[in-house]
DNA sequence: CTTAAAAATGAATGACTATTCAGATTGTTG
DNA sequence: CAACAATCTGAATAGTCATTCATTTTTAAG
């Protein structure tokens, strides 16, 4: 039968539950009864327990990879595709609010309990900003002594923060278009004010 | 005995095995080992596991944060302050490499496990950021539109994000005064060329 | 050198839960 | 409607570890 896809059903009950509990604290019969199957049942979709968190870092980050590549695409400057893709990322708290908080709290630590998973997805999915800024400064757009390795993480990471902060606690003082405008802004054109000289 | 310490011990020998491990994974009998004492002489002085993670994160956070205010106070200008404040996160990482790792992979996601805990030395770590961008603000140093809750996340998250990468896997391409002064740069002045005008 | 308190020990206990697999159920085919 | 295959079930297994506590060792006092 097609129609009942458990696969995919496992999948989503796990990140429901993963985004709950933790994946350490999560067991395997919450994430069976979430699902409506049996406790066994899952074993004939996946391996073990890390294999379902592996495949939920893989196939819906490449989801969203997919999505933002289009979104920025649309795009020719620079600049705009910075809004955009931090538009994107800060999204994703709201529209997948418990894909979220996996990916926020267990992709990171990933690598502590699973030594040789190494997540080549989310590579990609920074490596975006990289390609924006090396565009940007070849179109002279950009100052050419941006080290690119730098900004791409601190623009990503500014992001993050943003994302982990509304991930732990949902803050409606500023909007998402806000706060996108806002981080871009800072990271294009800096926090000091030019109109008045120092010293002031 | 006042010489052997052992609370200290325990909390020294925990840090090795958190960052080793992961605190899940970390099993007492580690940490007892690797303080050498007994398993049963933990519980004389941390009444469960997780007492002995909040105590890392009270106890070492206090003293970063005694620390970074201290250097803070030898600037008067915000834009040094946020660079002497990029430079002590940075380098936690090379100086107490284990905490960062702790702190890193294990602070973000406690509130997923320890539903009580709120980490209020973490907030007033992050809060130092704060008062310096109000501050740059208040000497007309700083835009005013610069939503201060926003920046001071994007600020402290790049900064991470940076250290997140260092403790996941050494990388001697900067130096850590190189990023801290890249970082602080684009915050304060961004990416954004001016000497070429738009559409070059 | 006692002796009592304090500190430390580590084997035993008790819970917990990922994973397995023999049997049950459901779907398919001729 | 067989008869077989594919799928699913959930109780039983097996291993792991945090925590306890009866006993031993160390320290301090008289």
């Amino acid at each position: 039968m097609r129609t009942s896809d458990k696969h995919q059903k496992i999948i989503q009950a796990a990140i429901k539950v993963f985004a709950r509990k933790g994946f350490f604290s999560a067991r395997i019969s919450d994430i069976a009864k979430e699902a409506r199957v049996a406790d066994g049942t899952i074993y004939l979709y996946f391996n073990n327990k890390y294999d379902i968190l592996i495949s939920i870092f893989e196939e819906e980050i490449g989801k969203i990879i997919l999505q933002v590549k289009l979104a920025i695409e649309q795009e020719d400057d620079p600049r705009q595709m910075l809004e955009v893709f931090a538009r994107h990322h800060l999204s994703l708290v709201e529209e997948k609010r418990e894909l979220a908080e996996v990916l926020q709290m267990e992709l990171r630590q990933s690598n502590k309990f699973m030594k040789e998973y190494r997540n080549t997805k989310f590579i990609e999915y920074v490596d975006i900003i990289s390609a924006i800024i090396h565009k940007g400064q070849e179109m002279k757009l950009f100052r050419a002594d941006v080290l690119p390795g730098v900004a791409k993480r601190a623009f990503f990471g500014a992001l993050d923060e943003m994302s982990r902060l509304w991930v732990l606690s949902p803050d409606p003082t500023y909007t998402i278009a806000e706060t996108a405008k806002q981080i871009s802004d800072i990271f294009l054109v800096g926090v000091i004010n030019k109109n008045t000289p120092a010293r002031a």
